[in-house]
DNA sequence: GATCGCGGCTAAACCGCTTTAGTAAATCGG
DNA sequence: CCGATTTACTAAAGCGGTTTAGCCGCGATC
């Protein structure tokens, strides 16, 4: 009926239970012959320790936690999300760990913190001082942070944000484009209005264009979907000056903005050029092919994960530098054809 | 230093720790001022129930497990999964419970499952006498089977798999084509040769090309990228009577062999139909747009978790019928080209 | 020949929580 | 005013492992 415990085993095999966990644990302590005969009996009878019993006495549970601040039916929504997971999923399978998906419990990522049973955590896309980690810290569990501001207390895996933000605006001015439009990360959890990435790219993105001297761009909020991204772009065609320049901060937002401009009938990129963030493999196939971002996603994941190894491990670790981050120049980006005309035939 | 401890709460609050554990979990049995004194010296402390310790004594861990037969460097490469975690992650939300990935362990999925702190696993692509849920099975751990064969005991969650490849292979076989092949699912865990998906799968496509009397379909192996479909096109492309018309198991696939049709000079569809296979959110935005079967992963997701949840509490649950599947027509498949040619002038 | 060391094993403490059984005081019905 | 409940709380027994300390017998050491 209930499950097989260690002391099944022991009385079974005529040992104690000492001698049992000896078997699994330490087996040099044991002699040849009673060592094989606990472990005949314990799988005779299916034993397994049970992991709770067994994180309890061992203090350590074999499992990190991945916080994500969204619920999961929205996060996984973001193909980020399964790229993140591949680079973290190389090292816990280096180093046998299983994985644990943390999302708010009710609304609060504080609560879900002080329930999940693991040896430490990988948070994505929290300030420094979110509550959430001050918990984590007074429950000693280790943390490292993807994706936010430098903290002191935290090892912090970020990208180049700003830099390619630059490189994505520079593209467009380039290009000869004036008029930008830039779709804007929502905020995901209240206390940052904008998230340290939003926040870094934005920057890239305005420096470029004040360095440009072009005029100060349309912004719009859009979460990262393509129906998110089709809604910007009526939110920012309506306008009597509506933009020949889209710069997304994701690509899915992008990836939206071109399906809508070219079901409203405009040439993309002939009418409207579209940067994205991110370079999602989807990136590649769309029609046209997205100009993007790209930013190490896997790479990302490794040094999380590796870095909360080291960590768990009890060494001390330094937040690396930003990974960098280069932008792909694919079919969605042209120079703008009203210019474009107006150098061919100055009085068309 | 170390972790703060009901007994140090109780021995602040001047209480036991049987009170300390009631504020949290029973306050009802507590007095108004010792529940208030309790829960503010708790919070002071920074106090939170160890959750290996809450698991070991309350049997529940609160999280459930998804048992993926690869690695998760490489199952999370097919979107599939984001889309299924989406539906299992609102059942999650719904019942406060978190969500554990376990992938083999050192390769061995036995272990694996043995070591997972769970109260129930889904598991994906297993057969039904798998080695894993026999494990499962004598811990008592409830099990709900995703895209397997039907199983007298575990629940199982599957779509008309059958259903959906007859459906392509008609289409095709409508349009005309007569020259097909098929693109087949790999084998993930050796036992099986071909998973029951791709054997559904396979039966559905040989059923109506059987039915219209088209002469039998090369078929090649190739696993969920887009790299082992370009991988595919060359070793179909090369024969010396090329097919019209493919029958991917996968998008992912499908978008491979598009691509690299493109890539050598191919028109698609008009030298090659192709369509795929899951209706991933890719495949809407290729160019052209993929034709493919579409199938409710999130619903899937949504059906297994329901299944399981149920069963943890004890009921007695019954395996759905298939959800069902739909071809979406886009537009990477029409008449071949020569055919066409063929019926419009007789002797071009 | 007493001492030491060591291989092989066990008893018991411990990890940190929940929960059952029970006690003492307060409340109640009659 | 007395027995019966109810209220408010606690001691202690689990949950199922790991690990420390120690026991016992035996060949090697000096």
């Amino acid at each position: 009926m209930s499950r097989v415990t260690i002391a099944d085993v022991a009385s079974a095999a005529g040992v104690s239970k000492t001698a049992v966990s000896f078997a699994f644990n330490n087996p040099d302590k044991l002699g040849q012959a009673t060592l094989e005969r606990v472990l005949g009996v314990a799988h005779d009878l299916g034993y397994a320790p049970h992991p709770a019993a067994r994180a309890l006495s061992m203090r350590r549970s074999g499992t990190i936690g991945l916080l994500v601040p969204q619920p999961l039916s929205m996060v996984f929504a973001n193909p980020f999300l399964s790229e993140l997971i591949q680079g973290l999923g190389e090292l816990c399978e280096q180093h046998d760990l299983t994985l644990l998906l943390v999302p708010p419990l009710d609304g609060s990522l504080e609560d879900a913190v002080r329930q999940a049973p693991v040896d430490g955590f990988i948070s994505l896309g929290l300030t420094p001082d979110d509550r959430a980690l001050a918990i984590l810290d007074r429950l000693g569990i280790p943390t490292v942070i993807v994706d936010s501001e430098g903290s002191p207390k935290h090892p912090v895996v970020n990208v180049d944000d700003r830099g390619g933000a630059e490189a994505a605006a520079g593209h467009l001015l380039e290009l000869g484009h004036r008029r930008l439009a830039i779709i804007v990360l929502p905020p995901t959890r209240g206390h940052s209005g904008t998230t340290a990435t939003a926040a870094r790219r934005m920057a890239g993105y305005l420096a470029a264009i004040e360095k440009a001297g072009a005029p100060p761009p349309q912004t719009v909020t859009a979460e990262v979907s393509t129906a998110a991204g089709a809604g910007a772009f009526q939110a920012m065609a309506n306008g009597r000056q509506p933009p020949t320049g889209v710069l997304a901060m994701s690509d899915m937002a992008a990836i939206g903005v071109m399906s809508a401009a070219l079901a409203a009938g405009l040439s993309v990129p002939g009418d409207l050029s579209v940067v994205g963030y991110d370079d999602i493999p989807m990136a590649a196939w769309t029609n046209p092919a997205l100009t993007t971002v790209h930013q190490p996603i896997v790479e990302k994941g490794r040094h999380a994960a590796r870095l909360l190894i080291r960590r768990m491990k009890g060494e001390k670790v330094e937040s690396p530098s930003p990974l960098s981050t280069r932008l792909i120049v694919r079919g969605s980006t042209s120079a703008p054809w009203r210019s474009a005309k107006e150098v061919v035939g100055p009085r068309a």
